[in-house]
Formats: C-alpha cells, sequence, structure tokens
DNA sequence: TTCAATAGTGAACGATGCGTTCACTAAATG
DNA sequence: CATTTAGTGAACGCATCGTTCACTATTGAA
C-alpha cells in the first residue's frame, strides 16, 4: 500500500514516475519542447531530483528511451511465413516509432553532433541491435527454409527492412503506413531477398 | 566597388551575407547551437534585420540551406557505366552531407514534430526531387541498355540509394565513407536493380 | 522508540538566448 | 536636396536552463 498514498518516493520508485512523466510530455509536445519543470510537474517531484540524475535534458530523455525500449522489445520466433514475419515485425517497428520512443529517436538524432560520440554510439546500438538481431534470425530460418538467399545475410541487407522504416519515419511527420510497408517489401525487400519463386510472384504489379 | 567597403549593405546583398554567415555557424556548432545573435554579428548585420526576414531561427537556416541547395545542385547524364554512375553521385550526395547542407538537414529533422506541415513537405520535396530525379535518369538510362531491370523505375526503389545514405548520415554523426557506398552498391543496390550479367558479377564475396 | 543519515521538495537565483521595439542613420529615389 | 526605405545596435521582457539552499519526509541502525 505503499504506492496508492506515496507520501514522498524515493530511489527507483521515484526514477520510473520521472521516466513516465517524460514520456508522456514527449508523446504530447514533442522533443523539441520538453521542459524540465513540466517534467518534474508531471511526476510530482522537484527539478533537483532530475538533475541529481542526468546533467540534462538530452540524458534524461536517453534514459527514459531506454528504459521504455527494454520494458518492450519482445523475442521474436519465425514462423517460416517470410513476408508474414517481416511484416508482421515491420509493423512492429513502426508502431514504436509512433509512441514516444520514435519521437525521442527523432529529438536524440537532432542533437547528434553536439552529444559526446560514447553516448551516440551506445544509443545506436542498443536500438539497432535487437532488430537487426530479429531480421537476422527471419532471413536465417528462411536460408534454411530455401526461400531467402544467402547473401541476405550481410549486414548491409540485415540491416535494411528497419533502416527503410527509421528513414521514412525520420523524413516524414510519421510512420510508414501499413500500405508503404507493403510498398517496401514488394519492390525492395523481398525481390532483394527472396530466392525465384518467392520473389517472382510479387512482379506481376 | 560596392561590395569592397559595404558602408550598409541591403536587399539581396545583405540576405546573401546572412545566408553565409548563419551556413557557416552551422558547420561550426552544428545546429542545435545556431545563435541569432552569433549570426547576426558574423554577417555583421543588425538581429533585427533577420527578424524582418525570417520569423525564427528554424526558418532562417531552412532558407540558408535551400539557397545552398539550389546553387551546387548539378545537372548530371548518365555516362553509361552504370555502376560508376551511381558512385559518382552517391559520393556527391555524401559530401553534401559533411557541409554545413547536411547538418541544416539533421537540424531540420529534429524538429519535425513542432514545424508546420507545408514547410516541412516542401523542404522534404526540393531535397528528394533532384535526388529522385538523377537516379530515375540513370535507371532510365540503363533499362534502354538492358543493364537495368524495368522495375528498378518504381519510386520505392529510385529513393532507395539516396535514402540509404540519409538514414546513414542521420543515424551516424558522419556521412557514408567511400567504402559504405561500395557496400550499398555491392549488396544492395546492384543486386536489386541491376540485369542478370551486371547484377551476378557482384555476388561472388 | 529515537535519532542521525539519506534523499526529495520547492522556491529563488543568475545566466543565456529568444524575439521585439525604438531611436538613430545610411542608402536609394526622384 | 528632400523624402522614403531599409539597416543598426542597444535595450527590454520573457522563458527556460541548470544550480543552490533551507526545509522535510523516509529509512534503518542504535
Amino acid at each position: 500500500m505503499t504506492e496508492s498514498t506515496p507520501g514522498r518516493r524515493r530511489g527507483d520508485d521515484l526514477e520510473h514516475a520521472i521516466f513516465d512523466a517524460a514520456l508522456a510530455e514527449l508523446a504530447e509536445v514533442g522533443y523539441a519542447n520538453v521542459r524540465m519543470e513540466a517534467v518534474a510537474a508531471r511526476a510530482k517531484a522537484g527539478k533537483a531530483s532530475l538533475y541529481k540524475r542526468w546533467p540534462d535534458r538530452a540524458r534524461l530523455i536517453q534514459a527514459a528511451a531506454r528504459y521504455k525500449a527494454t520494458e518492450v522489445e519482445p523475442s521474436f520466433e519465425p514462423s517460416g511465413d517470410l513476408r508474414g514475419d517481416m511484416r508482421k515485425v515491420m509493423r512492429h517497428i513502426a508502431g514504436q516509432q509512433a509512441s514516444p520512443f520514435g519521437e525521442a529517436i527523432r529529438g536524440w538524432i537532432g542533437e547528434l553532433k553536439s552529444t559526446p560520440d560514447e553516448v551516440t554510439e551506445d544509443l545506436r546500438t542498443r536500438i539497432e541491435t535487437p532488430r537487426i538481431r530479429i531480421f537476422a534470425k527471419i532471413y536465417e530460418d528462411g536460408v534454411a527454409r530455401g526461400t531467402v538467399k544467402p547473401e541476405a545475410l550481410h549486414p548491409r541487407v540485415v540491416n535494411l527492412a528497419p533502416g527503410l522504416l527509421t528513414h521514412y519515419f525520420l523524413t516524414r511527420a510519421e510512420p510508414a503506413t501499413d500500405d508503404v510497408i507493403e510498398e517496401f517489401l514488394d519492390h525492395v525487400l523481398m525481390p532483394l531477398i527472396a530466392t525465384g519463386e518467392g520473389a517472382e510472384r510479387l512482379e506481376e504489379s
């Protein structure tokens, strides 16, 4: 019953409240307009508590995004339906981009030049790695079944699907719609990675 | 001789000086740290002159980027060497990204959510359109020569090469190196767009 | 149970940069 | 030469940053 009337929260309890507040602000006003005071107020915390934990807004939001990311990322098992699996994961990524998480990424991109390189590298890796791993798994499964060309396992190719989505998202105001995902599959991904039958079936348009 | 001792510049003369100052600042301190006062001082102009022309920092930088972009963009004629032409244009784009122009794009991305949609759309189109046109020309030429598959003319495919470069640039601190460009060509672009002979030659690795 | 140590609160502060305003001045116009 | 147009530069109010400090709640050891 400590949670129902939190007279004064501390430690992780408070930290999570701050993260939630930051993510909510992120979703409401966008990265560029997130105010430290607003986050503190929303979390019913003091501004000093924020600065005690993170040196500036950029780091706070990075931390919040990371917190959300590790919480959400699912483990994925290929079903054998190559196109279906890809569609599913791609829609999941697009969904993420529509959330505060996506807004955080956009903001982080905007500040890249002025941010220390280790942080940059760390965050990019954390976001890219799980996605790459999922597509690698899907393609490996496909190669084993003979539906995917072995060349698809090259990192640049494995990274292609998430890259297309990220590029689309960053370049426009919103994530790729289901229609756009189908176009990526039809005209870029399947022709590149699928073996004969699978690839050709789609070139009728 | 009006330029050598500009007692007080006006109109386009002053405007160009402001653009140059903005771009120089952009290159030196990065989008997020461009100060209006700094731009004004560098251009030896009054802050009021900036705000008379553009409503805020974002618009000023957009205008400056546009000024630079239209000045630089070359007309390109395919030579018949598919891979060579692609490499050339891709290196040109990467070069642009290494300039203040690239810095401007990064900043613009970061502010997307808070910027009016027409401006967003306008700028994206202005940047994408010339690139798409160049690759469309290269691919059309290739199709005519039989070195490129007709499906490569689909917009999503035409947009792929610039998209790969932009994604790489936004996601890291710097534009793609020549090596990375070769990898894109080897493992993504050529296999997708080139007809039999051209494509297979590269899959020996 | 008491009490010191620890952690959070909230208000105030100086600094910085934004975007505006205004009195003044230089250039263009005729 | 007189008038209009456009730029200058300093000052201003405002918002937000990141810091500091006196105060208070929570914790856990004596």
